[in-house]
DNA sequence: TGCTTAAACTAGCGGCGTAAGTTTTTACAC
DNA sequence: GTGTAAAAACTTACGCCGCTAGTTTAAGCA
């Protein structure tokens, strides 16, 4: 097959098939010549629609992240939009956490990722934060959304309960994998109150800086 | 070259240097043959010593994680106790950048990685706080430090200056690349204070579950 | 002394990302 | 209309990767 009459391929197409398989399978299944066989097409033909593996993958990073609801921001009090901001962007890595460790290590220089940093900084200036704690609370709140949905803690609690006999708090804690999704959702949960009751508590007393 | 009357490798040969090759040249850089080559010694002769390649960087996550300081819990109050552990901890990750990845996606099941949260965990317990909170108290630290190790922030706003016109309030961050480390470093201060200050709170006024 | 095991080796499998060059079709300029 | 350039598929192949299998030789022990 040369040139086909009807394009097979469309960047379209493609994140949408490579989000498709990161979902169903993991990262890890998402090679190039496997996403082209899921397209019904050869490998290298990718490479006539996007220059490198990675700027598909970041695609579909990006294509998750346009999922966040950023309007929240508008018509709401910082502190609810931060609620719900967060809310919503757990929600939306809870729908895809096989993506979420491309997310982890970098917003991207895409779009939807500046638009969302866009978004929370600006509504914390608008608020009256400084622009070093605006940036710092953007970060932290990443740390927090993020942090939580790759299910950090209690995934290696799965295996081998002889072992815990040594650590005796630990002891009935290997049951945490049963519910390690209750896990990360109460510390979320946890982390969202704290954090943004503490800077209520702070902006309230005119600490903003 | 047969079996050498002196060994050439050794399990902490191999994990000193993997550790060594990941902080100078990242995880992608350490690949077995690259590894051996380090050593040198042909690839495969690191299957004598360890099953997998997986091993391997467990075992340097290990030998990482193994510094943190968790003696600290001892003779101070919680709170206190919180505090230099995340300290210890998070500048252990600020040495070792480049292995957080690993952490980041799950403690393990390794000894050095249970101790710690066995010390975090116990610790909580016997001031207080609730087992569901404790768990909770303990993830949450984790998304923090693992968070701001993983330099997500700032990592993204490197280049293509132009593409901030149309973001006005970010239109001077792309300047963060500068000091990027003192933003996940400032992140990482504020949150530690309002996350323990907020759990004082809680904590002084009952609210332990 | 002989036997088992340990620790190196070489060779090679299947998979990876990607580069290079080929073929055919489409789209457009003259 | 026709010629040309670009687009979009293809095949082939390179150099990595993790890992397996089988071989060789030395070490350690009965």
């Amino acid at each position: 097959m040369a040139r086909p009459r009807q394009a097979l391929l469309t960047r379209e197409r493609i994140v949408e098939a490579a989000a498709a398989l990161i979902d169903a399978e993991g990262l890890d299944a998402c090679s190039m010549r496997r996403l082209a066989t899921e397209l019904g097409v050869q490998g290298p033909s990718l490479y006539n629609h996007f220059a490198t593996k990675a700027e598909i993958v970041d695609a579909v990073a990006e294509a998750v992240v346009a999922q966040v609801d950023i309007a929240v921001f508008r018509g709401n009090d910082w502190r609810e939009g931060l609620r719900l901001w967060a809310k919503s962007y757990h929600a939306v890595l809870a729908a895809h956490p096989n993506i979420v460790p491309v997310l982890a290590t970098g917003p991207g220089r895409r779009p939807a990722g500046l638009a969302m940093a866009e978004a929370v900084y600006g509504a914390l200036l608008e608020a009256g934060w400084s622009r070093a704690r605006a940036t710092h609370i953007g970060a932290l709140m990443r740390y927090l959304i993020t942090g939580s949905a790759l299910g950090s803690f209690a995934l290696g609690f799965e295996a081998d309960p002889e072992l815990y006999d040594r650590f005796p708090h630990l002891h009935r804690a290997h049951e945490l994998a049963a519910h390690r999704d209750a896990v990360d959702e109460g510390a979320f949960e946890l982390g969202l109150d704290l954090l943004i009751d503490s800077l209520s508590d702070r902006y309230d007393q005119g600490v903003r800086r």
